[in-house]
DNA sequence: GGAGAAGTTTACGTTAACGTAAACTAGTAG
DNA sequence: CTACTAGTTTACGTTAACGTAAACTTCTCC
């Protein structure tokens, strides 16, 4: 009865939940993007490592570079001093006006694609 | 007093329009996503090579690779087959999915941006 | 106690998408 | 004629983001 909320993962753990490999998670905290903890050898991560691989995957479905993720990951901690905060909210800021630019994008990219359907079904008729 | 719309373009021109390299434009060629014709050794563009480097442009902002544009392009001449047709239907289907989800992803983000944001101007106060 | 299964390190390989440099041609302005 | 400017081909170089392979340890199960 006891609401079991997870609070660490394997890297194998992570690796079925979000579909990539183990290398791929490595690869990842070898360029500082996540910092899980060690018990002996092995890797435990934690609730704000399985948050930033989130981050991460979001990132990339929307064609961000992992250094772009970095920033995005960086925003999360506001562990900054006033020049660095100030520059977070400029970051924050391009962030945001490229998410219009691609909200811009995929409208007219699905008007093209409605298009497209309907002359390929009219050809097929 | 005539109408002057332009229906050939030089390399130069659409590098300087898209901000992109020559370089970049004879890549795309070599990879069969454009076919500019040929004044002499000079390339030539028409509209619909314009078109496609627009294509091509709207694709990598939204994270997609040359492949998948060159799908987008071909999606724009019908000059395919009934199976073609009905191949294209389906890439059309998988375009439209991924465009919701990155609909999906920019919300997400643009919320947590605004929560960074207001993070970080709480901590400047 | 042997065989998997899951983890680890180290290190070289691969692909996409161009960058960069060299060496050439063709038109044009002074 | 000369000096730009814009175009061309050829070809090697580069970066990001992992893939792949080898060789090893640890734990568990029968």
């Amino acid at each position: 009865m006891t609401a079991k909320k997870k609070t660490s993962w394997s890297i194998g753990d992570l690796a079925r939940e979000f579909d990539v490999t183990t290398r791929t998670i490595r690869f990842y905290e070898d360029e500082g993007l996540l910092q899980p903890e060690r018990r002996g050898q092995t890797r435990v991560y934690s609730a704000a490592d399985r948050t930033a691989l989130k981050l991460i995957l979001r990132g990339k479905r929307l064609g961000f570079s992992l250094a772009e993720s970095r920033q995005l990951i960086q925003m999360y901690n506001p562990d900054a001093n006033r020049a660095q905060l100030e520059a977070l909210l400029g970051k924050i800021h391009e962030r945001r006006a490229q998410l219009i630019q691609q909200l811009r994008d995929i409208e007219v990219m699905q008007l093209e694609l409605d298009e497209a359907e309907q002359r390929c079904l009219e050809f097929l008729k």
